[in-house]
DNA sequence: GGATTATTGTAGTGACTGCTAAAATAAATT
DNA sequence: AATTTATTTTAGCAGTCACTACAATAATCC
């Protein structure tokens, strides 16, 4: 089952969400249209997993963000960590969530991947908070926005260096700010 | 005919290319497709023609990106003039080109828009060079992958005074790394 | 083993897509 | 005014989409 949803995860992170047909999800599974509405309800609804999967296990975020952390360290970490991710496997490229987010085909996928991408923000912007309350949102807004760029990025083909080195240049503004 | 432009590009800035059917468009020309195809050839044709007239009066690149002119405000300039002009009207929201190079619909407009987006990122690059030729790629990469990331806010809603605080944040980046 | 239940495979639903052939209308030329 | 040319309208083509009714198969239970 959770093997399933990596199979249907690869697909959508490859194509995204409205380029991946269900023929295309029941194939690669090996089952029939009937077997894939049983199990999963529907198409939207299997993505809905697969998001909150991916949003899982894409970045270690409780671990980069762990309380106590010196923030500028853990931010810069944060990037470093996403653009190294986002390359990492080239038919994968990008954050599944954030270009989910901003696809404008179904408008009920775009809705749930934002509404990850908004948890995301939020937990980068509790972690600020807890060190610097007055440049919270300032900060969590900036690291959403690079992290989307490196995204954009990594989707293109940069390579690793290009878009590690973008990633440590974004992590300097978090620097000045914070300093 | 420019005016024909002008409407088809409104809705594809609003919906996507993929999401915007010859229907809707001959609709809002007042047309059939007939005419349609014989005026512009295609629903890709139309888009390429779209995407140009885009990139040269979305922002005042030649304006701001002067020669002379110190790279630091310059690119700051850039992005604070970019963030404004993302959300100056919310029903056209993000960056035409940006947006539309990354939309996994349709790979011939996303092509498109990428040869349009790679164009911009050598503008940014060329000017760079003339002051700080070592940092020129880099600069070129982080100025694109903010604009980006810039554009995802706007797409995602936020208001005027965030998108231009992160735009502000992300030009510190460029002042440190230039300084 | 025979009857019932659950699962799978086949085939097809209606609605949409970009696009176009031919019919009906308007315009222009002789 | 009559004929030819250009343009618009109607109608529909072939294809894909998410999704499903029904039939054929496999598994379970008495």
């Amino acid at each position: 089952m959770d093997e399933a949803l990596g199979t249907a995860q690869r697909l959508f992170h490859e194509r995204g969400y409205d380029a991946v047909g269900v023929a295309a999800i029941t194939q690669a599974l090996g089952i029939n249209p009937p077997s894939f509405y049983a199990a999963f309800g529907s198409k939207a609804e299997l993505f809905d997993k697969v998001l909150e999967r991916y949003a899982q296990c894409a970045l270690p975020i409780d671990r980069l963000l762990a309380p106590g952390r010196p923030p500028v360290e853990a931010l810069g970490d944060l990037l470093e960590t996403a653009a190294r991710a986002y390359v990492a496997d080239p038919r994968e490229s990008g954050c599944l969530v954030l270009e989910s987010a901003r696809a404008g085909g179904d408008p009920q996928s775009a809705a749930k991947a934002q509404a990850v991408k908004c948890e995301s923000r939020e937990r980068v912007r509790s972690f600020v908070a807890q060190t610097h309350p007055g440049q919270a949102d300032l900060i969590a807004d900036y690291s959403v926005s690079a992290m989307s760029g490196l995204s954009a990025g990594a989707r293109e083909g940069w390579t690793e260096e290009r878009l590690v080195a973008v990633a440590r240049m974004a992590g300097q503004a978090i620097a000045a700010v914070l300093a």
